[in-house]
DNA sequence: TGCTTTATGTAGCATATAATCCAGAAATGA
DNA sequence: TCATTTCTGGATTATATGCTACATAAAGCA
């Protein structure tokens, strides 16, 4: 549920209208306005440019949301919740090894490159802010480290069923996320679709390579 | 030379002292301490922090360098400069293939992290900009061109001496390029230097992998 | 109909920021 | 000494920014 200030804490949960005037706006379809705008824009996004993009007045966003970084993080809640579900669990929640990897970077490029050149919302705050906002950097972190687990454990069912040698799992995981890294920077930092393309290309032919000799 | 505004045009390189008040600070130190500060903390440098970092007034800073973006493009003129003596002319100037590579990825660690945590000034610029200043993003696609020349050429060096196989030079260039900018923001995200070093070791690992027999 | 509660619009506050102005200082040359 | 040129420190300007105050609007409840 979208994380409001004031109101309807639990309210409208019992059919039961709210005390006071109700709100002429939708607070989800505003988070989802604030989410498109924080991806594009990053933590330069101004109050008075929420204005316009919401199309709320400075009020109604601080009644609803309490403050900026608040509202950001509203956002960012909503973007990871998302990218486990588009990005991540199609990565774990499968048989695969190998495949899932590549299906993983191809799913990341459409990911990257929705509406304009975007990149990562997560890494690109974690650049931009370069480590002074505390709750940005915890984030990534904890981000960085989902998007290397799940690596990992592909890895790691991609060896168990002999499709890959089992060594170096961990450096290889770790390759892999550091390609993540580059690859979302190289979106943001205006790379073309067909760049993008060439570069997860790329990296199906290296983890191709570890590939062993099909015995099937 | 160091780009400055006024005086001294032409007018100190024939001996000639220049007209007027004599500048009370070397303006190429003040221009080493201005690089040092905005490789760290990037465009939200302030005009204050400057004042304070260069030890000089703002008269001072905007009479000599014009502006802050002026100064900015003059720290970056250095460091590019210094970048590519460092990183990119060991990688060029010479007869290694995969070695120089090799090389490169640990050069680059230390590149990426004399003093703090900073990564590459440039690609943390292009990360945090975002594409709204033109002058960044110019200079970022640029370096970026000479990085994955250089990586090119050694890969073609490599695959000519029969170090390695002479297919996908293109892509594996792309691939490096691709960890160049992960490695760099995951310095810039605070990865400790065990960690990089441990990343630096991946690298080596998987170029390595493309390697051939030696047939020697 | 009051009274309470919540939402909204307008205006504003305190601070920060890039850049400029200006009076005075420090050098030159006549 | 004086005129000219350039540098310096400190104040200043215009604008931006995150956030708040306050009066008013719209709902429920008595």
């Amino acid at each position: 549920m979208t994380a409001c200030e004031n109101n309807s804490k639990a309210a409208a949960a019992r059919g039961k209208r709210p005390l006071g005037r109700p709100r002429q706006f939708d607070p989800d379809q505003a988070l989802e306005a604030a989410l498109e705008y924080f991806w594009k824009n990053g933590m330069r996004t101004t109050t008075r440019e929420l204005e316009q993009t919401l199309g709320l007045s400075q009020s109604s966003i601080y009644n609803t949301f309490g403050s900026k970084l608040k509202l950001l993080e509203a956002a960012l809640d909503r973007y990871e919740q998302r990218a486990d579900e588009q990005l991540l669990r199609p990565l774990i929640e499968t048989e695969d090894g190998l495949e899932a990897i590549d299906r993983f970077f191809v799913t990341l490029k459409k990911w990257a490159t929705q509406g304009d050149h975007r990149g990562c919302m997560l890494i690109n705050l974690m650049a931009e802010d370069g480590g002074s906002t505390q709750e940005i950097v915890v984030r990534a972190r904890r981000y960085r480290q989902r998007v290397r687990n799940a690596l990992k454990k592909a890895l790691q069912r991609a060896a168990q069923a002999g499709e890959t040698f089992a060594g170096d799992i961990d450096g290889r995981a770790e390759l892999l996320m550091c390609l993540v890294l580059g690859f979302n920077i190289s979106a943001r930092g205006g790379a073309s679709q067909a760049e993008l393309g060439r570069l997860v290309d790329s990296v199906r032919v290296h983890t191709g390579s570890w590939r062993l000799a099909a015995t099937a």
